[in-house]
DNA sequence: TTAAAAGTCAAGGGTTCCCTAATATTTTTA
DNA sequence: TAAAAATATTAGGGAACCCTTGACTTTTAA
């Protein structure tokens, strides 16, 4: 029986905006895979969220009566509108708070994701549009990838990557495939490589690929693992 | 067993900061009673939470396991110095999200309570402490209650209550005691009442107390309820 | 001292999310 | 193409968390 006294404060707010964090969290891994791999295979979603194969087969279950995912057994996953539209507003809320962050609070664009990933979850409508207006409408993250708008149109990236540029080549670093693993960012800071930096390709090693690269006019190298996560936009 | 596997993120999480949110908003409860009624009553933070006696008389066991109030049986619950620590934390966030929410992207006095509950509980101490550095360190939320600093210090706030103020007397309102009761907010606004307003008191009502008071040169009429939970420093 | 108020205990329920083990399906490869 | 390997699902179970009702105990106040 559906008694006043039985609709809780958390039954109100389940009904009103949300989702469990956890929820969030599959549709964020689903949406971000999506952009590689169609349909989303459960290993690739179990990998990336560090559960079991068989959570994720049940979680998807979940999300499929919810209409958030469809998902055909054996066959992977893919983001209903609805989920798409859920995983945009995240998507957004999480990126305005790295702008926030790491323009007016000073933290790093290797500390922001962690730090962005807590505050999304609890972020109305309201006031990720008042964000939003506060930044500027900002149209990317301190990593350089895109920030839906309001209606959730986003700009698309760059489809070029840094390990596919040839001697001779120069370009402008788009954006980082890889937001969340702080280690690898600084390991780029090191290098005096960041979103908007220029970079020429001076060499590149025939064996491995290995690129022998001008920033800022000093020289650098950098492997081609780390050089394809990185996008950049052909100057010349 | 414990093996690497079984630490999940959750678990980490738990280890690391955190407390659930119904945890710690049982804490921030607590924490604010106890500046009415010490110890604090079962009764009184069932009404506040909106939950059962017997919910509170269980979730009190728990918090005491874990170290965070103090409670005898029948005799009520206290903070620890470890719970108080915890509560002033979660005050100081909330405050400070206040703050930010209202000074730059534009929310009422009446819209921060809700929207700082949600933050509050996923703001890391680097976070706030960068937040209140952005903000000037304030001292105070926009509902006049004190902010406690990095160490958790905070000046004391006013002891008189506008109701018992008389006829010729004046003062500037320091801040309001209901934060969460937007309607009640909405109210004050109506009267032009907002911590920093100065008040003199013209008539006072033998019968029921209700206040005759001028604002900013105007004439209004406020009850001896609303009036009793309106902070005042006098000046005169 | 007795009734009312306050508080506790016992038992149980629901949700959410996770795991292992067993099983089923699909893909690869020999 | 059959067997092996990789992938995915189901079954069964469990832990954490938080809440409830109903019976009972303690305290308070008339």
């Amino acid at each position: 029986m559906l008694t006043e006294a039985n609709l809780s404060h958390k039954m109100l707010n389940r009904m009103a905006l949300s989702m469990s964090q956890t929820t969030e969290e599959y549709l964020e891994t689903i949406g971000m895979l999506e952009e590689r791999e169609n349909p989303v295979s459960t290993t690739a979603i179990a990998q990336s969220m560090g559960v079991s194969l068989a959570s994720v087969s049940e979680m998807l279950r979940r999300l499929a009566e919810k209409g958030l995912v469809t998902h055909t057994p054996y066959g992977g996953a893919n983001l209903t509108d609805e989920g798409r539209r859920k995983f945009l507003h995240l998507t957004r809320r999480h990126r305005l708070w790295e702008v926030f962050l790491n323009r007016h609070l000073g933290l790093g664009w290797d500390e922001v994701y962690e730090q962005a990933c807590l505050l999304e979850h609890s972020t109305t409508e309201t006031v990720a549009d008042r964000l939003s207006q506060f930044l500027d409408n900002p149209k990317v993250c301190p990593h350089g990838s895109p920030i839906p708008d309001k209606n959730l149109h986003y700009s698309p990236i760059s489809r070029t990557v840094l390990a596919t540029l040839e001697p001779g080549d120069s370009g402008m670093i788009t954006n980082v495939l890889i937001e969340r693993d702080a280690a690898f960012l600084q390991y780029l800071t090191g290098l005096g490589l960041a979103p908007g930096v220029s970079v020429k390709v001076m060499e590149k090693a025939a064996v491995d690929g290995t690129l022998t690269i001008e920033i800022d006019g000093l020289t650098k190298a950098i492997g081609k693992d780390p050089a394809s996560l990185i996008m950049v936009k052909r100057t010349s």
